[in-house]
RNA sequence: GGGCCUAUAGCUCAGUUGGUUAGAGCGUGCGCCUGAUAAGCGCAAGGUCAGUGGUCCGAAUCCACUUAGGCCCA
């Protein structure tokens, strides 16, 4: 027997069950193991950190994963799927110096690192548990007992050979790098602690005067809102193409922006004008002799990309170590780095009018001393959004730090070269967001002041300085002539290995800081097979990955990194299709987050509608890679749309199929198959097809709804609801075989259409329709993906039936219009297609047509003169460029055109018109003739389709309106009864004389439709009654089933 | 401050290389149908295609600017 899935029914629990299913048959595992020597499927998963909930967003992003490896199984290949957890970082430390109470740097190493890190590594595993529950719940595969986790030894060892790659190569060097820095906790802040703390402040800021070299009482006039960088000026930025004007105002002169002129204060003289080009490589007097260039270039005009005239005066004072674009454009001149403040953020000895103070308190002193010097121009308030440490509430000071590069930006050419190479989605991620971003790529700042990470693997000799990179565990082992049993890759573990100078024998020490996290996730390509100490082969069949798929805001993370990484290793790109996924938002299109308390949990919706649901919703409500609105009425309606007609659908085949014992065999398809039955596998076919090609270019949102729009529109309600009466009747014969076996096979392949996105539920109506009888593989994702027979797309049998369809949506229109209820049978209807052409090939599917709209008769009008007048409308298309600004006047002269002069158009084909005085041939394509309401009798057109009915009843007629109404009101009383379809009856109709004369004529038709057996006067036992109104007429019923009393009388 | 994306009916979304009358589903109202249906069918109401300007015979679509939201970078 089918489950007919009526009971109780209800997603979450058929998806527990087919969970269950899984788990206890190990589907998954044994997915791969089905699988070997086929060719692999590469996919990389990019590692969540586990110390945060997974929120909705997470939902859709592995859903699409899954969804793609599913698919691919399907379509024959192996696909590993090995999950991974980022497990280092900042975040990571930030939640446990929260948790601990430690509120800097120093707090933390009092704390002691091995302690603190030992608190990191717990933490980062505190929502494993709910990570891997929810991807098991949503039907996520993943193999979660063999993940990659950043912090293992073996992890870091090959991050560390990695990185020694590099060093080798000589791509590691040492730099400075301007971070948001608070001189207090003595620590870079990361942007997302920088975003805290934004406050807004009312600051002096100043118009300073520098002195050009070699021209008289000449001046540039620049401002700053940072007076306390002036001491480390070593250059000025003008734009380019920025047009600059020399004034003069009393002695003096001075160049600044034209733009800028507002900010001079009283009269002025323009005496020059020149483009910031022009002025590049002027030089100056610096304002303070404090900084020795030691011949570099400094105190020079240079241009620079940064530079605006939106403030100021269009001309930017450079100090190289205190600005991200000063440090950027001073490695490009060559400029001094020199520090004027150390790092607890006060002046050092060398800056000695103010030395030992701290910046901020030292600004009045400079302003005074600028002034003095008579180089102020002015001061003047200025209020900005100025960052603050969130923790003490200091001011943040932009700071070079010392910080180890990768020479990323010598390898630009390359990277964009493999970016070339990969297949974007949507493409314009690729070729804009993070093209644009590898042509302006920088090199990677790669180390950070911090404790838990991947230590850098660089030792320093105190001596002579000299660096080695260290590769592995074993040449730590041989290099320090320890055995370092258990060394944890970690601080402050490998901080106490020192190694012996080879040069000069003093002790090397590894430089104190830890790397960059991102570095950790794009090595796992590499690093998660702990290659090349080990799974040599694994890793060359495993690289690179077809597909990848992660969220917008790894494009400049993982990403990225991979990228690098790779390209720098091996001059290749690590994946070759990316699948990006945009954000989820609230239904009021807001950003969720916790204090909006507008973030949706993936639970509640599971819980209550089901996983299956919730991933078909996200997948088809809008592309992934645009921001989604994300609305649970949309997964109430999902489930009504497409979960529930699906459901419908077996239900009602599982319903029949019980009743007459049918069962699949091997050779599923009909093998007389019936008009109807041919064009929804024509239908079928042609989704296959379109459905592969979406899947293929990662269409997905496509896929999903074409194969929602098969089911609910074109299966369920035009090819069940047609077919009905073939299930129902009694008996057995070829066209009932017929339509079991088309229903099954729609019903299969649009299931296996679906699996790769809903997998629980095609699951299970996979079990029951097919595994069951051993006829295919135990589950639906052992199963091959459906392919289509281009032998059974009948192109113009779907457009008869689309036709079709057309002229009943008419028909049905008409039938309103007329007033006269569909049961009621009426003697004909005309009908029109486009063009007026009489379709031979239609007339065929006129019973179809008659049944649905119950006429007797459909009649094709080869021409619709008799019945319709005719009006015409241009092809702005095609007329548009024959005609240019004449289509004015044409378009109403067509519009106006009379039937007859139409009929003599379709007639020759082509007409003239007079247009402006002017003769012009119209040909039939570029006129468009649609039939207006015919005469006389009820119709409706539409876009070239016309239906006319004839509404005149005759007494036979009106006996058969009858004799239906009749039948529906015995089928409510069986229904409403509780009787069981099957159940045979016996019926008495006591009414008016009309009424017996209506079952006199039609009686054996009602006793068909209803299950009954006999028809009485009365019966001595019924077991329901209804008086009822039919027609007008007064009726009265009673039935009661058979075997169930014996009520004999006549 | 820079770059990218988004804005179409009450809601969620389509809308091809520009073609004049912008579609679908949901929701709403009215009517119909119903022994697979928490369904289905028909009709109706509902739009300044975010705004302004431009190109063109013709713009939701192309261009410029503006506004709002999002993402990344500073």
């Amino acid at each position: 027997m089918f489950d007919e899935l009526k009971e109780g029914f209800s997603f979450p629990k058929i998806e527990a069950e087919v969970l269950e299913f899984w788990r206890k048959n190990k589907v998954f595992e044994k997915t791969l193991e089905l699988g070997a020597g086929r060719p692999e499927f590469v996919f990389y998963e990019g590692p969540p950190t586990a110390n945060g909930r997974p929120g909705i967003h997470h939902v859709i992003s592995r859903t699409i994963k899954d969804l793609v490896c599913r698919y691919k199984t399907m379509q024959g290949y192996r696909v590993e799927r090995k999950a991974g957890w980022d497990t280092h970082g900042l975040p990571v430390e930030l939640e446990v110096e929260k948790e601990l109470g430690l509120n800097s740097k120093p707090k933390i190493e009092e704390y002691g690192i091995e302690k603190f890190n030992a608190k990191c590594r717990e933490s980062v595993f505190r929502y494993k548990k709910e990570w891997d529950e929810l991807t098991e719940r949503i039907g996520y595969w993943l193999d979660l007992e063999n993940p990659y986790i950043t912090f293992k030894n073996e992890y870091i060892e090959s991050v560390w050979w990695i990185l020694t790659q590099f060093f080798k190569k000589g791509l590691i060097y040492r730099g400075f790098k301007v971070v948001p820095y608070c001189p207090r906790c003595g620590t870079g802040l990361s942007s997302h602690e920088v975003a805290q703390g934004y406050e807004e402040v009312t600051e002096t800021s100043i118009y300073v005067k520098f002195r050009l070299k070699g021209q008289e009482d000449t001046f540039i006039l620049s401002w700053t809102t940072t007076p306390w960088t002036l001491p480390g000026n070593v250059a000025l930025a003008v734009g380019e193409s920025i047009d600059y004007v020399k004034v003069k105002q009393g002695s003096e002169f001075y160049w600044l922006a034209e733009a800028r002129l507002g900010i001079l204060k009283g009269e002025y003289e323009i005496v020059e004008r020149k483009k910031g080009k022009e002025l590049a490589g002027l030089t100056y007097e610096p304002l303070f002799a404090y900084i020795n260039p030691e011949g570099k270039p400094a105190f020079l005009v240079a241009t620079a990309d940064f530079v605006t005239t939106e403030e100021g005066t269009g001309v930017v004072h450079t100090a190289v170590m205190y600005g991200a674009d000063d440090y950027t454009l001073g490695e490009k001149l060559g400029l001094p780095k020199v520090h004027t403040v150390d790092d607890a953020g006060h002046f050092k000895d060398f800056v000695s009018d103010f030395a030992g103070k701290f910046v901020k308190e030292a600004e009045p002193d400079i302003i005074k001393n600028l002034k003095t010097h008579g180089l102020l121009y002015k001061p003047e308030k200025y209020t900005h959004s100025y960052p603050f440490c969130w923790r003490c509430d200091s001011p943040l000071l932009y700071y070079a730090r010392p910080s180890w590069y990768i020479k990323t930006s010598q390898f630009r050419e390359n990277l964009l070269r493999a970016n070339g190479s990969v297949k974007w989605y949507p493409p314009e991620i690729g070729s804009g967001r993070f093209g644009e971003w590898l042509v302006g790529n920088v090199d990677w700042a790669l180390s950070r002041e911090r404790y838990w990470g991947t230590p850098l693997n660089i030792w320093v000799c105190h001596g002579c300085k000299k660096e080695i990179s260290v590769e592995s565990l074993s040449e730590l082992r041989k290099l320090s002539d320890q055995k370092l049993e258990n060394l944890d890759l970690h601080r402050p573990y490998v901080d106490a290995v020192l190694l012996p100078c080879a040069d000069c024998k003093k002790p090397m020490r590894r430089t104190p800081e830890v790397i960059d996290v991102w570095f950790d996730s794009g090595a796992m390509p590499v690093a998660q097979w702990h290659y090349p100490f080990e799974n040599k082969e694994k890793f060359e069949k495993f690289f690179p990955a077809d597909f990848i798929s992660e969220g917008m805001d790894q494009t400049r993370g993982w990403f990225y990194s991979l990228l690098a990484i790779s390209v720098l290793l091996f001059d290749r790109t690590p994946y070759k299709s990316v699948v990006v996924t945009e954000f989820i938002l609230d239904k009021q299109g807001q950003k969720m987050s916790k204090h909006k308390g507008n973030v949706v949990d993936p639970w509640e919706v599971i819980n209550k509608y089901g996983a299956d649901p919730l991933r078909w919703y996200l997948i088809s409500v809008s592309a992934p890679w645009l921001p989604t609105r994300f609305d649970v009425a949309g997964v109430v309606d999902t489930v009504r749309n497409f979960f529930d007609t699906l459901r419908n659908i077996y239900s009602f085949f599982a319903l029949y199929a019980n009743i007459d014992g049918w069962m699949p065999e091997k050779l599923s398809g009909p093998q007389n198959p019936s008009e109807l039955d041919r064009w929804i596998i024509s239908r079928l076919n042609s989704l296959v097809k379109e459905a592969t090609a979406d899947y293929e270019t990662y269409e997905i949102t496509n896929a999903a709804r074409k194969i929602e729009r098969f089911t609910v529109e074109e299966l369920s309600n035009w090819y069940v609801r047609r077919n009905r009466k073939r299930f129902w009747r009694g008996g057995w014969d070829a066209d009932k075989a017929a339509a079991y076996a088309t229903l099954h096979q729609a019903l299969v392949t649009a299931i296996k259409l679906a699996a790769p996105i809903a997998p629980f539920i095609s699951e299970k109506l996979y079990q029951e329709l097919t595994a069951r009888f051993k006829t295919e593989t135990d589950s639906i994702h052992w199963a091959a993906f459906p392919i289509f027979d281009e032998k059974k797309i009948d192109a113009a049998l779907e457009r008869k039936m689309g036709d079709l369809i057309q002229l009943v949506v008419l028909g049905r229109a008409a039938r309103n219009k007329s007033k006269i209820k569909v049961r009621q049978p009426l003697p004909e209807l005309f009908a029109v297609v486009p063009g007026g052409q009489l379709e031979v090939a239609l007339v065929e599917l006129a019973p179809i047509m008659a049944e649905e709209l119950n006429v007797k008769k459909v009649s094709f009008l080869s021409s619709s003169e008799k019945l319709f007048s005719l009006s015409a409308k241009p092809v702005f298309s095609a007329l548009g460029p024959k005609l240019g600004k004449k289509i004015r006047t044409a378009a109403e002269k067509i519009k106006s055109l009379e039937t007859a002069e139409l009929l003599r158009l379709k007639q020759k084909g082509e007409l003239e018109l007079v247009i402006d005085g002017e003769v012009v041939t119209v040909t039939q394509g570029e006129v468009e003739i649609v039939e207006k309401s015919p005469e006389g009798l009820v119709g409706e057109t539409s876009g070239g389709y016309a239906v006319a009915l004839d509404t005149r009843l005759s007494e036979e007629l009106k006996l058969e309106g009858l004799a239906r109404e009749l039948v529906n009101k015995i089928q409510n009383l069986r229904k409403e009864s509780g009787f069981l379809v099957t159940d045979r009856i016996q019926l008495s109709v006591a009414g008016t004389p009309a009424v017996a004369k209506a079952l006199e004529r039609f009686g054996s038709y009602i006793q068909k439709e209803t299950l009954t057996e006999r028809i009485a006067d009365r019966l001595s036992k019924a077991e329901a009654s209804a008086e009822v109104n039919v027609n007008g007429e007064k009726v009265k019923l009673s039935v009661a089933r058979v075997g169930m009393a014996e009520n004999v009388t006549s």
